[in-house]
This record gives structure tokens, C-alpha cells and sequence, in this order.
DNA sequence: TGCTATTTTCATTTTTTTTTGAAAACTTTG
DNA sequence: CAAAGTTTTCAAAAAAAAATGAAAATAGCA
């Protein structure tokens, strides 16, 4: 009885931690513009002290297998979690990476870096119609462009040594 | 007949200008988790050459004046645009600041830094949960939340620091 | 190889975010 | 200071994003 209060007030406190942990990264990730339960997903497995299988975040979590998978998905693509092999059960067991140095630089080469790529072919196309037409203010619109040039690529730039500046 | 002619090329190729600049800025608002409707005033402002009043920027792109309203009033508490007073108009009329690295930095003091705040008090939440309960393993716990306080830390210093360095 | 456990996919539903539009609240000026 | 012009607000509608759940695909084992 006593012990069973005690293993009780532990189970409490684990889950208490677990829910500001679920909180925490899911404010995090919304920053980055991820899904919540991407966040959730990585909230548990951050204070999970052993692998976890994706049935048994998703019964934690009370979200569907559906998306604990896409979840998982997500955050295997941005290496932010890895499996690990448990002996004797055939189920894939997730842990958290906890490096945040790499799991951000990953974040900047998926999800940033694709779109100023993007970007600097919009800005050639805008040059193109500049350049097409003699009469328009000229030093005025090559200005702007010029900006815009050097907007990409310093973001091309930085972003990535951003990474290395984090003393994590 | 001529002359029309011109003046209908010059009005195509600057449209089509204006219609590059809107995706580039919707795009580009987008990473940043801004609604389409605001990057689109902001492209459009960013190749005006004259400050625009709010029904013009709203006829252009055909959104309401309701959006028009919502969208310069986000870019009005970014400063990345201010009003412009125009002579014998009693509409206000904009124009777009296009000094990026202080539209960064007021992004990241306005959007980004509130929710590092928020972590912070998060993090000592779950340290009290920890203290709480001798019985968990402490090093494992204790070693992880100090993990958060680094990150948050580091996100605190470096991210206005991102700005300084942006050469634009 | 066939059987079963596990994971993924994706059409549908739910939730969240954004836009609209009309009314309210300002502002300017005659 | 009233009347017209302009801007903001906000409830409702529309659009976009995310979650569900069941079917399909895949993987592990006997």
C-alpha cells in the first residue's frame, strides 16, 4: 500500500514533466511552422528514458496511428528522432535526437534553403521584364531587384552558418 | 494609336513585374508565417514607385478592405511599410520600408522572442517536477532540461545578434 | 511461402486560419 | 458640428491545414 503510493506519486510526476515537455516543443515547432503533433511526438520522446514503439506514443498522446506516422515521418525526414532495435518485439522503437545543433541545421537545408532557391529564380524573371522594357524608371527598379539579390544570398549564407554559432 | 500601344507595353511588363514581386513576397512571408494576404501588400508596395492609399492596394489585388486593413496593420507593427502623408489626398497612402535587416530584427523581437520568454518559464516548471521527486532518475531528467536551457539561452543571443549580421 | 503484425497511405472529416463584407468608429472639411 | 469620406472591427463564410480511420502495402516470422 505504501509502495504502491509511492510508485502512484512518481507515475505523477513523470507524467507532469511529460506534459510540459509535450508543451514546450510543441510552441517550439510551431515556431518552425510544424504541426502540432509533430511537436507532441517529439515532446514525449525527449523525457522517454527508453525507445518508444509508434503504438505506444500514439496511445499516450491519444492521437491517431495515421498521424503519429506522419509524424514520425516528419521528424525522421529533419532527423530529429532515429529507431533503435529492441530485442524480441518486431515493432520500430523511437528516440528522441537530442542535438539540437544538427536537428536545426537539417531543419534550415529541408525547409528553408528549398525556397530561396525558388526565390532566386523569381528574381532573375523579374530582372528579364525590367530589362524588357527600356522606358520604365530603370535606376529605380534595379535597386529594388539589387536588394532583393542580396536579401537571398545573404540568407543563402547565414542561415546555414547559423548553425554553427549554436554552442549546444 | 502608336503612342497607345506603348503605353499598353510598359503597363504589361510592369504589371507582370508586380505580379513576380507578389510572389516572391508571398512566398518569402510564408517561411515566415505570415498570411498570404500581407506578403501581397507588401509586394505590391515594393515596386511602387509612388506611396499607395489602401483602396488602391486593395483593388490591385482584389482582396477586401477588410484584408487590406488586417494585412497593413501586421506590416504597420513590423514597420515594414509606414504611411506617407500625400498632398490634397485625405487617404493615408503607404509605402513599403525595404531596409531588411531592420524588418528582421523587429520580426524576431515581435514574433520570435515572446514565445523564448515563454520556454523560459516552461523549462523551471519542469525542474520543479524533477526536485519534486527524488526517486526518478535524476541525471538522465536534469541532463535533458539543461539541454532546454542552453537552447534557449543560445536562441536568446543569437537571434537578435542574426540581424546585425545581415549585410543588406 | 503464407500468415500475421506493423506501418503507411489517402479520401474524408474536423479543426484552424484567413478572408469577406457590412456595421461601427473615426476623421476631415465645408 | 454635421455630412461625407475613410478606416477598423468582428461575426460569418470560405479556404487551408491537420487529424482520423480504414484499406493497402510492407515486413517479420514459422
Amino acid at each position: 500500500m505504501q509502495i504502491e503510493n509511492k510508485v502512484q506519486k512518481i507515475n505523477e510526476e513523470e507524467v507532469k514533466l511529460e506534459v510540459e515537455s509535450i508543451d514546450f516543443f510543441v510552441r517550439m515547432m510551431s515556431i518552425l511552422g510544424l504541426p502540432r503533433s509533430v511537436g507532441e511526438i517529439y515532446g514525449v520522446l525527449y523525457f522517454a528514458e527508453n525507445p518508444l514503439s509508434m503504438d505506444e506514443i500514439s496511445s499516450r498522446l491519444k492521437i491517431s496511428m495515421g498521424s503519429t506516422s506522419q509524424g514520425l515521418k516528419t521528424l525522421r525526414s529533419l532527423k530529429a528522432i532515429r529507431t533503435s532495435y529492441v530485442q524480441g518485439d518486431r515493432k520500430d522503437h523511437y528516440i528522441a535526437e537530442t542535438e539540437f545543433r544538427r536537428l536545426f541545421s537539417n531543419f534550415i537545408k529541408e525547409d528553408i534553403l528549398p525556397h530561396l532557391d525558388s526565390a532566386a529564380d523569381r528574381i532573375s524573371s523579374m530582372e528579364k521584364h525590367v530589362i524588357a522594357n527600356p522606358d520604365v524608371n530603370q535606376e529605380f527598379y534595379t535597386t529594388r531587384i539589387e536588394k532583393l539579390k542580396r536579401l537571398t544570398k545573404a540568407g543563402r549564407k547565414l542561415l546555414p552558418a547559423l548553425a554553427g554559432l549554436l554552442k549546444i
